[in-house]
DNA sequence: TTGCAATTGAGAATCATTTGCAATTAAAGG
DNA sequence: CCTTTAATTGCAAATGATTCTCAATTGCAA
């Protein structure tokens, strides 16, 4: 049993929650890919790896698994939520192209500091925060560089196109 | 003509869009209230203001306003964006207690500047960020202290049934 | 005034997410 | 092992925010 499991059944425990297979495979899931996913992908991937359960179920389990702190939801981008597991992993914050949607990580020690002490200010204890910054990446700009500029019409029409995030 | 009429009017022109009737009704409405909305609250506000458009058009608004820099997404919960309004406010980040829900609001220029720097490091054009910090203000670590504990079971519980937003 | 690309409204379409329900099952206590 | 019971599942239908289609309209540059 693998630390995160026992953890994991321990939460549920607590909750008096069932630990099922579905749960199960799910948990294996979600720490057997490190990036970024979201329901439909992950679906698909356990899919693929012969496991059989149904989309529901996945999300039914997201909750929880936010809740015990496996995973956390990151910047939403065309209307779907992405997660990232959380546990045993160094924090890192997010680029979201708003063209491409690309997702860039970065981390940032001094931001983390600088954060600390607005806390510190307030007298706030913090258990996680969220930085997201959205805009265009380099790809985008370059692109968008050769067909009239960054805010040219194309930008803006191709946004729209992509579900603009 | 108000400033940000004229604001937002160059920022259309530049881009070869038109300045509608319907954008500069969105734009009075989003500028008239000093609270967080979505889209179906402006609608109807509009609305029972007596003006005539559809959702659809504020829709195809949101992105121009937010990409010129009026209006923000603050958050997306229940599968719903909520925006506010920026031109002519301070732009702040926000510490979320966790607990009892209480919302600060602060603002740290030494943050902003090392955004900037980590978007010219990955050659990044923002448009605009969100820094949010969760965690247990200085009251609820107050009352923590004295009862049993800041993770009680209903503030646990009271996460869930909201989905965690 | 004209030409034309941008815009609009209305409703249909999309698509991620949620939910109802009947059948199944984990887990606690015999 | 057996029973009991509430939790869980899968499926498909429902939901609900957002986007799209398209014909008709309109802002605006020339």
């Amino acid at each position: 049993m693998t630390i995160y499991e026992e953890r994991f059944s321990g939460y549920l425990k607590e909750k008096k929650l069932k630990l099922t297979p579905e749960r199960h495979i799910i948990l294996d899931g979600i720490f057997s890919f490190h990036r970024h996913f979201d329901v439909e992908e992950l679906y698909e991937r356990l899919r693929k790896n012969g496991e059989k359960l149904s989309r529901a179920t996945i999300y039914r389990a997201i909750p929880l698994f936010i809740e015990s702190g496996f995973i956390k939801e990151i910047l939403h981008c065309r209307g779907k939520a992405s997660y990232e597991h959380v546990f045993g992993h160094e924090h890192h914050d997010h680029l979201l192209c708003i063209k491409c949607g690309r997702i860039i990580e970065f981390k940032d020690d001094k931001i983390e500091e600088l954060q600390d002490k607005v806390c510190k200010r307030y007298g706030f204890k913090p258990v996680e925060h969220r930085l997201g910054i959205r805009g265009y990446c380099k790809r985008c700009i370059a692109i968008a560089k050769i067909g009239g500029g960054i805010y040219g019409l194309n930008t803006i029409r191709n946004r729209r196109k992509s579900r603009n995030c």
